[in-house]
DNA sequence: CTGTTAGCGCCTTCAG
DNA sequence: CTGAAGGCGCTAACAG
């Protein structure tokens, strides 16, 4: 059996009888043979691989994102390369760039604040598609997926204010990724809505760290006038909040009302339990792999966006009485 | 300036005047060069690429540790292709083929439990050194990193005795991972080393899952003769054992002790707070990262193992006073 | 179905 | 320091 014959029948080509495919993969196995996937890609101009880029792996929503796109990609033959890009706008540019040279065939990136410009010219002469998730770069990539932000707020928001509150704060996440842009104007929206001006100070910028909600806490609750409820726009920055109200003996929700955007899985098991807007991380990942794999196979031919629906888990930390399930 | 030049230029071999470096390297940058990391794979027959294989990159603790790996890898100009077992044996072998086939120049593996002949011959012919983490395969590998697993429990067993307990059952982990094993083994060796007979049922094997630990806690607290304490052998287990006694209204610590290895970041804020073995889960990753470049630039020489120091974190849910910190 | 051939893009000789 | 040449392992194209 010739070498062309059997690259043939090992990559499923061309028209081959069962026979001599069957006799060639047997014979592939016995000798053990493993294709060089390098080779391969410098060959075939296509590694089958992609580039996977996020401000924090240990976060759990990435963590989970991550997973359910390894999962599809890998259902597609796709191998997936992590990079980290701890939140910095510099390393985000060179995780793209090792990716470009890696000849990636598609991206999927969570930015943390790329400029259109910045972000083109970081993926300079490559061809391969990106989808953006969670945050956005404007008028860029193949196709983005994102969570409902406006809707989630808007829940939080009624909620407190079925609950009587008015002096309603935010702890607003980093203002250079969409996600936080996003939660916060779609506060100040429905505080507009219902015709509440938000107080000087109400809203206060946080990094993405419970530590940072932490310290933002002590200062909205400083204040003269201080909020009767904070929405953190997410689980870290709920926890910090948490921790805060801990250490100067605020009782929740008697004294402060707290909700959250994000719903971790041990919201359930927190004192007192948060009320938190949920959504399945999980199939963030996994929509956005599906459009890259669109996108790489040339079926994706206009960008489109999914926006992955979100729900209001009630439970205590806003004032809501205990039994709820 | 010709091609060879500049390839030395670029690469940093040979002895070229500092002058006609810096050309090059300007010259590549206003051609905007991006050299092909196959082909350069192809002809260096080594990729700079190493596999990551978890059994579940969602969990706090895998991801942390991958993210520890993933800055130490980077810094030594690696890059990090990850694979998820999902706690399936079979899909571990499938992720290190694949892996193999990539020619990745070392792996950072938690086994799920392969055997030493299956991992054997699952990278085949392939002499990328191997550095375990959290779960060993005895006897392979050019090196391990692995918890105080021993010291851990053996901490949570006095602190229970310690509160007067002597009815202390184990949620035990997945017995096919070594962290599993090493924990159980060091339940019964504590118990035995204060002559404290393990009753019957009251080692509870589950797969590493809340929901199979709080089937384990109903059925322990369903037993004639209950535990008054439970130690938990991961954080995932200490949540599911919290989600069974919420269910029937157990209380803690009052009716029940609860302790477990593994400091979730909440522990602190759950109901109540968790006593729990705490260590640094990053360190973890950072560690088996820094062995395996040894590994692959050929300066460990002989299998090394190391253990993460572990400490006995202190709260609520053991019985211990509220005021710790 | 068989064989042969040419190259993917890079690095490393080796002779100038 | 230059330039040419060979080849890493694989696949596609072509003529038998």
């Amino acid at each position: 059996v010739s070498l062309s014959t059997a690259s043939r029948a090992l990559n499923g080509r061309g028209e081959l009888s069962a026979a001599t495919r069957s006799a060639v993969v047997e014979a592939a196995a016995a000798l053990d043979f493993r294709p060089s996937v390098p080779a391969r890609s410098l060959r075939m101009r296509t590694t089958f691989t992609v580039g996977f880029v996020v401000p924090d792996v240990s976060s759990p929503f990435y963590a989970a994102a991550l997973q359910g796109a390894q999962q599809r990609l890998e259902a597609a033959g796709y191998r997936v390369m992590l990079m980290d890009s701890a939140q910095e706008v510099a390393r985000e540019t060179a995780a793209l760039a090792t990716l470009v040279n890696h000849r990636v065939d598609g991206l999927l990136l969570a930015t943390t604040g790329l400029s259109a410009e910045a972000f083109d010219d970081a993926i300079a002469r490559s061809n391969a598609p990106c989808i953006f998730f969670d945050s956005i770069v404007a008028g860029r990539g193949a196709g983005a997926v994102e969570l409902d932000n406006h809707m989630g707020v808007e829940l939080l928001v009624d909620h407190l204010l079925g609950h009587g509150h008015r002096r309603i704060a935010l702890l607003a996440g980093s203002q250079t990724e969409t996600s936080g842009v996003e939660r916060r104007d779609a506060y100040r929206a429905a505080m507009a809505a219902h015709e509440l001006k938000v107080p000087l100070g109400y809203e206060r910028v946080c990094r993405w760290s419970s530590e940072s909600a932490r310290a933002a806490t002590h200062a909205l609750l400083d204040q003269a006038d201080p909020p009767t409820a904070i929405i953190a726009s997410s689980a870290e920055l709920a926890l910090g909040c948490l921790i805060a109200c801990r250490e100067r003996g605020v009782t929740l929700p008697d004294e402060l009302a707290l909700v959250g955007f994000d719903d971790p899985y041990f919201g359930d098991l927190l004192e007192p339990s948060l009320t938190a807007i949920g959504y399945i991380a999980h199939d963030v990942g996994e929509a956005a792999a599906s459009l890259l794999v669109e996108a790489m196979t040339g079926d994706l031919d206009e960008f489109r966006c999914v926006r992955v629906p979100v729900e209001l888990v009630r439970r205590r930390s806003c004032g809501c009485p205990e039994a709820q399930r």
